[in-house]
RNA sequence: GCUGGCUUAGCUCAACUGGUAGAGCAACUGACUUGUAAUCAGUAGGUUGGGGGUUCAAGUCCUCUAGCCAGCACCA
């Protein structure tokens, strides 16, 4: 009998031979424990006997797909720690996902879990994997499939929506049983290395219109050294909050008096001001030029744009004189009305307009989170107008642009392709169709793969999204390049083209940084508060040793910081030494000199680099040489 | 907005099942004059987020409310 792994090799075997046969067979490469067989994309016992011409593949730990196998099979055997504990809880489904598992369940009305529960949970699961259950696959008809399942709705609804005829999978451990595609580990034994981290409401189905079920995260490994690895990376992650440092390094701070409307303090405004002025000094290299709006516009402005039929609950407005207003919570209208001030030819496209543009949205209470989220944000906009055929090379170019700002702050990033949303959009199919299509091209052009988001775009037009990836690996969304058909329709734009004719223009919206806030807060995070010398608030901190004796040259020395733009601060404070060592440490300042008699003496000065503890001791001159160097340089590290 | 949790001095945190709020750091004062992550002593600092209630007694229990946190939904 012929049968093929999954690599497709063939295997000669016995006429009866059955799955552990093969795999003892096999046993070079099946050294790793075995999680599941899967024979034609059906998981099967070792029992299995073996027909001609199966497909067989086992799953083993060190397979890719171990993970999401072990943390599957974790999120059932949750399921069943929580049934026992809560005799009527109903379980809609529980997936892996990236970061472990989770189960959707419903307790009833108005009934959810507390906190302490997580412990009960966590127990009851300890106590299962202590009996050893066996995990078994069963098939069953839809009829018997609905009969099984016949107390809970949700499960009906699942069973109801196959087809009539299909082989239904379920899985039984002990007492539990549950709808199941798999593939599982043989027996909860596999699942000892797991943790139940969190729990929260989830909507039924993903819809807030929809009550809302307990969720119960979790996460699971194959080993203890992988588990205690993850739970150590979760502590580091809070370490590097950005609300914590944020805090910590007086970068910004929040008010109850304005919730979502954060402060910048001192040090926090330096970063931001470092970082716009970077923002237009590249921006100028790439042929902008920029404008500023105003922050509040009239009410008939949004009905025109198209923001007051479709945005109007996420903004600000107010009556003035009898008159409504909006605050702007996006900055084309405006750049739109400066583009009508003039009149424009096809010689002048591509037209780069930019915008350091304050907005205001009001999002939901619940979705605010430091800087990640707040209520009134800095876009770093530009709206770009050109023919349609210069579409591809304009996105080709900000492709390479952004690629060029995100590696000097030493992010990675991913590109996502959102097209046209379902139902709430503007403007015709043909158009979307165009302009997703153009967005695409330019993807491949500039040598970058993206992923598709269907119906993930904005009610005007699709988008490439730029996900980032900061140091700890974590996705944040910020740049954004969307294309808009929409609103030069909607204002009636023009260009004068090479036969004098009066055209309509395309016109994209852009930003890198997406909001100064929320990259700030992603900078804090992915710096872990240790900003690149061109980044840090105070880049040198001069400590004298001896006030008497050292102030004086400390204090020329400030001055040459001064003249040379280098951020530098004093402290002269009347402590020891380890004292404002210590703090200035903890602050995280990059350079850190001591100042005694053999730098008074010299001309020299002796630092010490953030992160090192080794004392260098340079000239003077040399010293402000390498700041200033990695300051132009905006060296990482 | 929804589910759960949290809110005590400027900051970080204590205060057992209700018994009248305490420490470290920071601040201030004084002494010490300092060579690479905390010198010593003293002083001051609080209607325990806010309102209402239960109780002889509330930081602690109940309730309303605000803000924050973790998720959900939404999103730059």
């Amino acid at each position: 009998m012929k049968v093929y792994l999954k690599d497709g090799k063939e295997m000669f075997l016995d006429d009866n031979a059955n799955l552990f046969d093969l795999a003892k067979n096999i046993s070079v490469s099946f050294s790793k424990k075995c999680l599941a067989a899967v024979v034609n994309d059906e998981q099967k016992d070792m029992s299995y006997k073996l027909q001609e011409n199966d497909r067989v593949d086992f799953i083993t730990l060190d397979d890719d797909r171990s993970y999401e196998i072990l943390n599957h099979s974790c999120a059932h055997l949750m399921a069943q720690a929580i049934k026992n504990i809560y005799q009527d809880v109903l379980f809609w489904v529980g997936p892996a996902i990236e970061e472990g598992f989770y189960y959707d369940f419903d307790l009833g009305e108005n009934k959810s879990l507390k906190e302490e529960d997580l412990l009960l949970i966590e127990k009851e699961m300890n106590r299962i994997i202590k009996s050893g259950e066996k995990i078994v696959r069963k098939d069953v008809t839809k009829e018997e499939a609905l009969a099984i399942f016949k107390d809970n709705p949700y499960k009906i609804e699942l069973i109801d929506n196959l087809d009539d005829d299909v082989i239904i999978s379920i899985y039984e451990q002990g007492n539990f049983v549950d709808l199941c595609r798999g593939p599982h580990v043989p027996s909860v034994s596999f699942l000892k290395n797991f943790k139940v981290l969190k729990n929260s409401g989830a909507y039924y189905k993903g819809d807030s219109k929809n009550r809302m079920l307990q969720r119960v995260y979790g996460v699971c490994f194959d080993s203890k050294e992988k588990l205690d690895e993850h739970l150590h990376f979760l502590e580091e992650a809070k370490k590097r909050d950005h609300k914590k440092l944020g805090k910590e390094l007086e970068l910004f701070m929040m008010s109850e008096y304005g919730p979502g409307f954060p402060f910048f303090l001192p040090n926090g405004l330096v970063l931001r001001k470092t970082l716009e002025n970077f923002w237009y000094k590249e921006h100028t290299k790439e042929g902008y030029e920029f404008i500023q709006t105003p922050i509040m516009l009239s009410k008939e402005l949004w009905i025109t744009s198209g923001h007051w039929a479709n945005y109007k609950e996420n903004m600000y407005t107010s009556t003035i004189d009898d008159k409504e207003f909006a605050i702007k919570p996006m900055n084309c209208p405006g750049s739109l009305l400066v583009y009508k001030n003039s009149l424009h030819s096809y010689k002048d496209f591509p037209l780069r307009v930019g915008e350091l543009g304050l907005v205001h949205r009001h999002e939901a209470s619940g979705a605010l989170n430091g800087l990640f989220r707040v209520r009134n944000f800095t876009q770093d906009d530009a709206h770009i107008f050109m023919r349609e055929d210069q579409i591809e090379s304009e996105v080709v170019r900000l492709i390479s642009f952004i690629d060029r700002v995100y590696s000097i702050f030493g992010l990675k990033y991913d590109i996502e392709l959102s097209t046209r949303p379902e139902e709430k959009y503007i403007g015709n199919i043909e158009i979307w169709n165009k302009a997703e299509d153009a967005l695409a091209k330019a993807c491949v052009k500039a040598g970058k793969t993206y992923k598709v988001n269907p119906g993930d775009g904005a009610f005007y037009g699709p988008k490439l999204d730029i996900h980032i990836r900061d140091s700890l690996n974590r996705e944040w969304q910020c740049g954004t390049i969307q294309l808009d058909f929409n609103l030069p329709e909607r204002f009636d734009l023009t260009y004068i083209d090479k036969d004098g004719n009066k055209v309509r223009p395309v016109m994209l919206h852009r930003v890198i940084f997406g909001s100064i806030e929320r990259f700030i807060g992603i900078l804090i995070e992915h710096f872990a508060g240790v900003f690149p010398t061109w980044l840090a608030p105070i880049q040198v901190e001069v400590l004298p040793v001896n006030n008497e004796f050292h102030l004086e040259y400390c204090n020329s020395l400030m001055n040459e910081f001064m003249n040379e733009e280098i951020r530098a601060k004093l402290d002269d404070s009347e402590e020891k030494l380890g004292y404002r060592m210590r703090n200035a440490q903890l602050h995280k300042v990059p350079y850190i000199l001591v100042i005694g008699d053999n730098e008074v003496n010299n001309n020299l000065v002796t630092y010490r680099k953030h992160g090192s503890n080794e004392q260098i001791t340079v000239s003077k001159d040399e010293f402000i040489a390498l700041i200033n160097k990695e300051v132009k340089e905006k060296t990482l590290k």
